[in-house]
Formats: structure tokens, sequence, C-alpha cells
DNA sequence: CTATGCATGTCGATA
DNA sequence: TATCGACGTGCATAG
């Protein structure tokens, strides 16, 4: 990594490594006090103050506060940077967006430490369990819902939405699954009991509804306890166990249109 | 402000300044190559590559890629960060995280830039307009939405949820008002869809359900239409102009215990 | 403390 | 390109 660094530089000569910088796509950092306005799907003024701000080589912009996850203003990738050094003022950064139109303009009387390097990052990210995995998974292994149990098809379309997995358990009744990595809330059992009314009025047939997650909330299984539905934990570990058995990843086109490629058997 | 910046240090060398550093509440910035595990709420591995890494004042770490908004890996303000040089493998740095328990560890083979810095940051930040802003201003100008409306309460409950609006219009009808400071999606038209029903359940009488955004979806229209739904464009630049009579925050309790505090007339 | 809904959400996939 | 739904969503607020 090739990188520029200046301790304490005085403003009028930073425009030009800002700039550079920016041509080149380098991510730059610049430490210092500033006060930002933002004016866009909402608006906001941020008084003085010492914070990090990044220039990534996309365009995107953060302007970090000393604390807290989230940046206190921002830019997405789609910003266009324009970058002045106004007399009596400051060192003027504006990044303007289209669609939505914002507009976001910071201003640094003073600047710590600037930075400008082109990183290298070609390193593979891999989150290894989403909700499709998850969903692939016990579509692939139903045992782990329960015995018995055959899938017909993922993301069956039924009323407005796709139910995660369709299934048929031993006695021929029909499933429907809904699936939740996180903490189930009642808007899951909701969506589920949608789909139980949606494919009753479509097919005829009640079919059972079962959701699956990690955990309920109350609200959840006193709703699911009310709507009639069926809840089941799962355990995510386990279910990561089965994942090793690398699966094509499934496409949701590969079960909108026709049949062919449906889990059946 | 006062900070410690390293060029290229020495990996050994730089597990006390980055200790002293977390101690001494500063935040700071490492530039150079890792890799990243996390393991929590799903899993994720982050190949090596070039990356920055923050970890501010309260904790809370980011790990930036080169380009794009969100961090690729991160942990809030409530984590516990240890760490560690390991003799053949790098600078370790672990981040722990309680409920949801979460583990986040990043692995420095080199590292470019150290930074670290006591940012002071009193500046204060305000959001000129949030929806609950939007939503206080309508209810204490409701001609901007209707000639002849009388709200009754904001944050009604009805049914599942709250409508943002409840008011009586000047033919003596019940109407049920949902606020979007954004686009519209059929999302929102539901919702309200939702509302007008549980009213319709809950006091025997059907309402008018108006949504009001700066702009709908074409779904939203469409389903807005389909569900007998009024809807209402506003313009946020005029909402705006009648935020300047600063009004006291409206608390969601004025308006769920009694009628004191209605806004009635 | 948990549950609920908003967000300048952002991001990716689909029509 | 616009829309839709998911997210390790994070975050504030109400109960």
């Amino acid at each position: 990594m090739s990188f520029k660094l200046l301790e304490s530089p005085r403003l009028e000569e930073l425009v030009n490594y800002i700039k550079t910088a920016l041509n080149s796509k380098s991510t730059v950092l610049l430490i210092g006090e500033c006060r930002v306005d933002y004016e866009g799907r909402a608006s906001s003024r941020l008084e003085p103050g010492e914070r990090l701000v990044i220039i990534k080589q996309d365009g995107a912009i953060l302007v970090h506060r000393p604390t807290g996850y989230s940046p206190v203003n921002w830019q997405p990738s789609t910003s266009i940077i324009e970058v002045i050094y106004k007399e009596g003022v400051g060192l003027v950064i504006h990044a303007l967006r289209d669609r939505p139109r914002e507009y976001l303009t910071i201003v640094f009387t003073r600047i710590n430490i600037f930075f400008a390097g082109k990183l290298v990052d070609a390193g593979n990210f891999t989150m290894y369990i989403d909700e499709k995995e998850m969903r692939d998974i016990l579509a692939n292994n139903p045992f782990l819902i329960e015995d018995g149990l055959r899938v017909i098809a993922v993301e069956k379309p039924v009323g407005d939405g796709f139910v995660d997995i369709y299934a048929i358990d031993k006695d021929n009744r029909h499933v429907l699954i809904e699936l939740k990595r996180v903490t189930a809330t009642r808007e899951a059992v909701i969506q589920l009991y949608k789909y139980v009314e949606a494919y009753k009025n479509e097919f005829g047939e009640k079919p059972r509804g079962i959701l699956i997650a990690p955990a309920f909330s109350p609200s959840a299984l006193e709703t699911a306890l009310n709507l009639d539905l069926e809840y089941k934990y799962i355990d995510l570990k386990k279910v990561r166990e089965y994942s090793k058995k690398k699966v094509r990843r499934t496409l949701l086109s590969d079960f909108t249109t026709g049949s062919k490629n449906d889990f059946s058997h």
C-alpha cells in the first residue's frame, strides 16, 4: 500500500492533495475540527467538533463522531465530491447525490491528520448462514423440521408473497413453513397467518402453518396460539453443520416458473 | 486534540499503544492488512486484505473496506475489547458483546498506520425534521391536510399498532391518517388498511383512511385504489416552514392516558 | 428490561 | 431503472 500522510497540514495545501487522492481513487481520512450540514430526505446541522471523515474509493463519505456505531452524517457511494478552500471559512467538502437529491457539506476549520492511500482489498467475504442458506439447508434436510416431511417447493408464491418452504407431512397434510434466523416477532406470525389464509382461499384446503426460529418473542408465541399456528425452535448450530454439504445456490426463478425444479420425491 | 501517530510500526510494540489508548478512552485507527471472523447471530469470514479499523472511545468497532457505506464487520458500543500479539499470527483484536452474544476477531498481519487520539466533540446535532416532527406539525396545523379537519389524537392505538393521526373531518366522519416522510410503498398502504379494518371492528364505524407522503410508488397507488384508501401528496418544504414555531416534543403518554392533552377544539 | 417501529436506513435481487 | 424485502440491521421510545 502506498500512501500519503500529513500531520497538521495547512488547509490551503490540502485541497490539491485531496483532489489528487480522489482522482486516483484513493481512500482519504481526515481528522480535525469540522461542522456538517445535510439537506435531502431530511435536514440536519452538526455544530463544530472533532471528527473523523472517511472518503472512500467509490465516493462514499462517512462523518464519524468519537462514539457510536453509526456515522452522524454520510453520503453513500453514488456521490459527486467537490473540494474547495474558502479564505476565512475553511476547507469545504461538498458531496452531491442524485436520486434522492441530497447535499452534504463538511467545513473543516482545522485538520490534524490527513491520510490518503489506495487500499488493496480483494479478500473474499463469506456469510456462513443467512436466511436463504437456512432455507436451503432445511429444504434439503426436512427431517430437521419433523419426521416424514416431504418438501414440495421453496419460496412458493402464496397470496401476496412467498412462503419459505411448502411441504406435505406424513399424514399428507399441506404445510406452510416460515423461517426466521433471529427471534421471531409477532410480525412473523402474522405473515405466516396471511399465507395460511391466502392458501386456504386459493386451494380450498387449510394447511398447517409452522414458524421456525431460534427464539420467539412472547407476543409471537401468544399470537401463534391465538391463530392456531405451530412454532418450532431450531438450533442454528445444528443447522450450520448441514451447511457443509455445499448446495447449489437456489434462485427464486427456479421455483416461480414451472415446477421442473421443485424439490419433490 | 492530542494524539499519537505511528507509521509502519512493529506489531509487537503496538499492543501496548493500543491498550493504553483504549484505557484512556481514545479513538484508535488502524490501517493495514487483516482478516476478520465474526460469530453471533450469523457467522462470517473475511479473507485478508487492506482495511481501515476504527475503535471508538465507547468501544464501538468498525471494519471498513475501501468501498461502500457499510462496515463489512463491526461491533456496537457494548463490546469488551482485548488486544494480544501472537507470534507467527499477528496482532489479534477480540471484541465481545453480550446480548446478543457475539464475537468479532480481527487479526492484523501488517499495520501501515496507527492513530490514537482523544477527539473532543461537544457539537450539537440537530435533525430538522423526522416523522415525529412531521406528525406534530401536521397535528398542530391540520389545515395542511384538509380544511375543517379536527385532530383528536396522535399515535392513537388501533388494533395492533398506532395510527399517526386520528381526526374528524368537516362532515363528522372519522379519519385515520398515516404519514410517511419518504416515498410511500405498498407496505404503508397495507399498514393503513389494517388500521382502518381494525378500527371498523373495534368501533363499528368505517373511518376514512388517508396516507400522506411526499411521493408514492405505483404499487402503493394501485393498492390504495383497490383498498378504497385516500392518499395525499405533501410538500415537505412547506411542512418544514411550520416547524419554526417550536412545539414542545409531544410524548406518546400525553395521548394514551386520558384526554386532557388531546388536540381538540 | 423487552417489544415495537422508524431510518437520510443501506443493500441486493427481481421485474 | 424502480420496487421489494432482508438485515449480524441500529436506534429511540414506550410499556
